[in-house]
DNA sequence: GCTAGTAGGTTTTTT
DNA sequence: ACCTACTAGC
């Protein structure tokens, strides 16, 4: 167990306090922002709207507390949502204090977890080079207990798995408190609890905690060892949480051990142990809970699907008694018109407390929306609106387009590609999941933690040796019965009775990553002295080991094309590595590996990069832009279907919808698409529910809806306009049971009402050879058609406009 | 043990 | 439409 070292003890401050008034930190600031800056007690509450400046007032009470001499930096602990936003706020606490701003804990959850549970590994029975596993390496485990149990046949995959394996972890049940509730008739959950059972003790065996783990372990941490938590109560005496509305039960649970006080006994105790106590202690001896600030906005919980609990702000003035609630309401991001829409959408979702952003700044422009006839149609849209901003001076840096889920970027790129328009994905870079990139990466894995066998058994025949699985398995039965570790196991190949090729390349791989070990052992100096002196940098390690393994040879040397691009990123992987050493001198391999294992997706984005952004929703939050595109608008997509069927599902797509509205600081575009390619299908899409419920006057509509589809048809559907029993004419069994009874009654006098008919051309038929007319495209022949029913396809080769795919009941089209 | 071809599932969001 | 994972044949 590891006492920690606090260079910077308060105790050892001598000067008096200065009296410098905070002025300087509550200048510019509103009643209300400069409220929650000077608020001193042990909690607090501050209700952020959208744009109301919490990161300004977060890092500005970071800095008074700090200025003030209230706090060494050693003593604030500050969790945020990504590493990017806990680079961003390390950054602008700096600004403000200048130098002295070293020694805070900045990070996420995750990050500060793995810092936590690596000092404290030994006690609880871990390595503290721990791999940390990502879902993929979760479902392969997951996936061959499923098989050797036979689980398929009670419906377990790994993937719903997973799920159940995660929402219970989230919740802080284990193994055991999960057995103790097992209904033992029900053949399910008797053979779920075997599979979490030994889920639980592969993890354990490789040393490997999953994403869940890292929170939860470290509140196991905490409660069996009392001392070791009082440590960090004893460190931190300011937490500060950001996005508190996403947190989850086990990150609740974190915050609240760390938040109590330490009792008489213990700080004596921990006194004679030569922890530094007495510039703590109150009048009973013991040291007082840290003061706790949490900063959230339940109109932008957007995690529940991975346990965030709304409750956890809703229910903070009951947990935390006597804590103090600031209201940020002024926005300082939008326009008046962006936060009116804003405002009018999530007022739909019943169940909250009213709050209304407001700007002192105008109304600004209009919202921009667009109907495309397919997601190509709008994907051009964006790309011409995109460069119209161009011209006008708005940096592509600060577009962005946003969507709900990955697919649709497909049709997006490839517009953008064609346009000539510099994009970037976020968080859609795959590049970690490439599996040359996690063979490469599962070597440095199996070099850091020899336990790992999931990692020893991705290498074990990459590249080929000739060793297969009839071999993998006779190694994983002789360690079981030996009881040795895999790795033991490869070590000790020759006894076996394999033949001698094969044995051959068992022990040279076992001798390589032997070797590759070694040259990561600091020298003797700095290993008394705790530093990494003397270890090889971590690129020099994985050059040595892609080189000696063949790996990278295999790659070039191969006959299959695509084989060029996998060894270009396997030398991608390793410049990273070499910029990682570069930036991180004496940082050791286990903290390379961790940092590929923490990044989010936000993390990637580069401020100074000219491109447009895009992104999933989720991944916009806490982001904001000069002018952002809303895509892909319609029933099925936002709200999603699959998150009709759950409780809740429909209100927070409502407030993803918000999210996405209020990252828009001047200009905001919302569009979608009449029909959608889904599984290469191509289906006919309905406006989303939400659109509707912005007022009229505050988006002007380029092509609305009703417009799109007004070209002669004869069923009418006006946006809002209600079919008997069915809302939009999407299933009405799956709304919100509120939405339904308010759309009983159809509000003609509501906004965006669109009047208009859907194209309807019936059952008409056409086949290779007819010729045809369309509205925009003029003439053209049927080359072939394609699909059944309703999304029957004509595939049109047009005189003047080109090829064209069309579906036959929506498209603008009649038989010549 | 390796390779090529096919069948089947897939798209909700992520640390 | 695409990607993965299994199977048949070498």
């Amino acid at each position: 167990m590891t006492l920690i070292l606090d260079p910077d003890d308060p105790a050892g401050w001598r000067e008096a306090p200065t009296a410098t008034s905070g002025s300087r930190l509550t200048e510019g600031l509103n009643p209300e922002q400069r409220e929650a800056v000077e608020f001193r007690g042990q909690a607090l509450l501050i209700v952020a709207g959208a744009g109301s400046g919490k990161t300004r007032v977060l890092t500005h009470r970071i800095a008074s507390l700090i200025e003030s001499r209230e706090a060494w930096p050693s003593q604030i602990l500050a969790i945020t949502f990504t590493n990017k936003a806990a680079a961003e706020m390390r950054e602008r606490v700096e600004a403000l204090l200048g130098e002295g701003a070293s020694g805070m804990w900045i990070s996420t959850f995750h990050s500060a977890c793995v810092r936590i549970l690596r000092r404290e590994a030994e006690a609880i029975g871990l390595s503290s080079t721990f791999t940390i596993y990502d879902s993929a390496d979760q479902r392969t485990i997951l996936k061959r207990i499923i098989k050797e149990l036979d689980a398929d046949t009670l419906g377990f995959t790994p993937a719903n798995a997973q799920v159940k394996i995660s929402k219970l972890k989230n919740e802080l049940a284990d193994v055991e408190s999960y057995a103790r509730n097992v209904n033992t008739n029900d053949p399910a959950e008797v053979m779920f609890l075997e599979i979490f059972r030994q889920y639980t003790r592969r993890l354990r065996d490789a040393s490997a905690l999953d994403f869940d783990d890292l929170i939860s372990e470290t509140v196991y941490l905490f409660r069996a060892f009392p001392k070791v938590a009082s440590l960090y109560q004893r460190r931190f005496r300011h937490i500060l949480v950001d996005e508190y509305q996403d947190t989850n039960h086990a990150q609740y649970a974190l915050i609240r051990e760390l938040t109590q006080p330490i009792p008489a006994d213990r700080v004596v105790e921990m006194g004679e142990h030569g922890v530094n106590v007495r510039a703590l202690t109150d009048a009973s001896g013991g040291i007082p809970g840290a003061s706790l600030t949490v900063v959230g906005d339940s109109d932008q919980s957007i995690y529940a699907f991975r346990g965030a609990d709304i409750r956890n702000i809703v229910e903070f003035e009951r947990d935390f008694p006597g804590a103090k609630v600031v209201l940020l309401e002024q926005n300082y991001r939008s326009t008046q018109n962006i936060l009116s829409a804003a405002n009018a959408v999530i007022s739909n979702n019943f169940d909250r407390k009213e709050k209304k952003l407001w700007t002192a700044d105008g109304d600004g422009d209009k919202i921009t929306g667009y109907t495309g006839y397919t997601a190509h149609d709008e994907a051009q849209f964006v790309a011409d609106e995109i460069e119209a901003l161009h011209r006008s001076g708005v940096a592509y840096r600060d577009i962005a387009v946003f969507y709900r889920t990955n697919a649709q970027t497909r049709a997006l790129e490839e517009i953008f590609v064609r346009s000539a328009l510099p994009y970037r994905v976020v968080g859609g870079t795959k590049f970690y999941e490439r599996a040359e990139i996690k063979d490469a990466m599962a070597y440095l894995i199996a070099v850091a933690n020899p336990l790992d066998e999931l990692a020893l058994r991705r290498i074990l025949n990459t590249p080929k040796r000739g060793i297969g699985p009839a071999t993998e398995t006779a190694i994983a039965s002789f360690a079981e019965q030996n009881a040795l570790t895999f790795r033991q196991a490869m070590r000790a190949a020759d006894g076996l009775g394999l033949g001698p090729k094969v044995t051959a390349a068992i022990t040279g791989l076992a001798d390589l990553l032997d070797e590759a070990a070694a040259m990561l052992v600091p020298n003797a100096e700095a290993i008394a002295a705790g530093t990494n002196e003397g270890a090889a940098k971590v690129s020099d390690v994985l050059v040595f080991l892609v080189e000696r393994s063949g790996l990278i040879d295999a790659l070039r040397n191969s006959r299959d094309p695509q084989d060029e691009t996998r060894a270009e990123n396997v030398e991608e992987l390793v410049a990273q590595t070499r910029d990682f050493d570069r930036e991180n001198p004496g940082a050791t391999l286990v903290d390379f590996l961790t940092q590929v294992s923490l990044v989010a997706a936000a993390d990637e984005l580069d401020d100074a990069s000219g491109t447009v952004s895009l992104m999933t929703l989720h991944t916009a939050k806490g982001l904001e832009y000069h002018a952002v595109f809303l895509t892909g608008l319609e029933e099925g997509l936002l709200p999603h279907q699959m998150s009709a069927s759950e409780p809740g599902g429909p209100a927070e797509e409502r407030r993803l919808f918000y999210v996405g509205i209020t990252r828009a600081r001047k200009r905001l575009y919302l569009s979608l698409a009449m029909s959608r390619a889904q599984f290469g299908e191509v289906a006919v899409a309905m406006p989303s529910r939400y659109l509707q419920e912005i007022p009229e006057g505050l988006i002007d509509w380029k092509q609305s809806p009703g417009m799109a589809t007004s070209r002669g048809g004869t069923q009418p559907r006006a946006l809002n306009a209600r079919r008997p029993g069915g809302a939009w004419g999407t299933r009405d069994r799956d709304l919100e049971r509120y939405s339904v009874t308010k759309s009983a009654a159809p509000r003609a006098e509501w906004a965006n009402r669109v009047t208009g008919t859907v194209r309807d051309n019936g059952d008409l038929t056409l086949e290779a050879g007819d010729r045809i007319r369309h509205v925009d495209f003029g003439e053209g022949r049927v080359t072939q058609v394609t699909g059944e029913g309703t999304k029957r396809i004509a595939h049109v080769s047009f005189d003047t406009a080109g090829q064209k795919k069309l579906l036959i009941k929506i498209a603008p089209i009649e038989k010549l």
